[in-house]
DNA sequence: AGGCTATCTTGACGGTGTCAAGACTCAAAG
DNA sequence: CTTTGAGTCTTGACACCGTCAAGATAGCCT
């Protein structure tokens, strides 16, 4: 396999990088809707069946970006000062902020990534799928240690917990990318809430 | 104004009601993404441009269609037994799987009321805007009367508690809708915790 | 030199939303 | 009863879209 990404002097160069380059790109400029392999190619400098040759179909591509973001996200997670020794109250509030700023910064790359036509509509690249829940995993260890050495109530689980505040956090991203809620100083309150939340259940 | 919702003999009878009806069969037999205008038309059995004589365009007929939605869910809302005497975690348990279902009996319209076509790229309708926002309050007034009577953490308003709920029942619907957390079982159990982490706040 | 394969191109098809311009129908005004 | 006119529906056309099919080109290996 190893389609050439080692051997830049063929007949464009890098295709392949440079699309996905390119897609990043235009992704932020038009948004998902806009997002067409004809423009994509025409931008790329190349006819607009070119593509084909180095993704199966549009979803492959958009597969592959998104793989680029969960990648991102996963550095994310792991950059963050979670539970190392310090408060675990601001640890979290920090990784919060640092979430919502991930989703909010590049609103289109979030959508790409969690959107349905991804998993829903086209069938999610394999590649995608472990990339997408290495990330998840991630996350869900990480919260679940906080959750770990506290006085949970009668049942509860670290791991569902960390799922459930996984869930907040996608679910006020998603307010706010979506354009349903638009006020971003009240999700900066919201969110404290969500964080005061999480924390309560560690009695 | 007053489009011919009252006269039945007319051209077709009443079109517009037709094409709403119709539109939501279409919507949960091909998704949002097969929806379009001409497929409409066609089933209705009319020609493709006579919609267009009843709503400005794809958007306005999907915004309509989306207002019923949030018709839907505010008596949805209203029917919960919510606070009403009895126990509070009982009533919050009940209110939280009947949102999921709401949700997930119906993804295609969950995902259309809240999906970002509507909200981001076209710009929502006025009436739209109303109705949903009529439900959103709806919903956080009732749940902010649980937290109204409860000892809540230093700084914590009932308002935004409700809101940071809301956002956690919309990342589980959105989790499930669109694919990226299959397991039904796994989110019952989730969307359990997050339950207990409503109830924590209360102290 | 000849051939192989990866790469890129052009042509075509069926699908989309919607602008523009015409055709029909019916109620009311002359 | 005829004329007008607004409301309703239709057909034609355009610019996009994803992608199948078939051909052209370029570079490597024998």
């Amino acid at each position: 396999m190893a389609t050439r990404q080692d051997k830049p002097g063929y007949h464009h160069g890098d295709l392949r990088a440079a699309l996905l380059r390119e897609a990043d790109q235009l992704l932020r400029e038009d948004g998902i809707g806009g997002m067409s392999l004809r423009k994509l190619a025409e931008r790329t400098g190349v006819s607009r069946m070119a593509p084909y040759h180095h993704f199966r179909d549009k979803n492959a591509l958009l597969s592959a970006l998104a793989e680029q973001g969960f990648r991102d996200l996963k550095a994310m997670i792991d950059n963050a000062r979670l539970g190392t020794g310090n408060d675990p109250a601001e640890g979290l509030r920090d990784f919060v902020r640092d979430y919502l700023r991930f989703a909010t910064d590049h609103p289109e790359r979030y959508e790409l990534m969690f959107g349905r036509p991804l998993w829903k509509s086209g069938e999610p690249t394999d590649a995608l799928r472990e990339t997408a829940f290495a990330a998840f995993r991630h996350y869900a260890d990480r919260i679940a240690g906080l959750f770990q050495n506290g006085a949970l109530p009668e049942g509860s689980k670290p791991l569902r917990l960390a799922q459930a505040s996984w869930a907040t956090l996608h679910g006020l991203c998603k307010l706010l990318n979506d354009g349903i809620y638009v006020d971003r100083q009240d999700m900066e309150e919201v969110s404290e809430e969500a964080v005061r939340l999480m924390l309560a259940v560690l009695g």
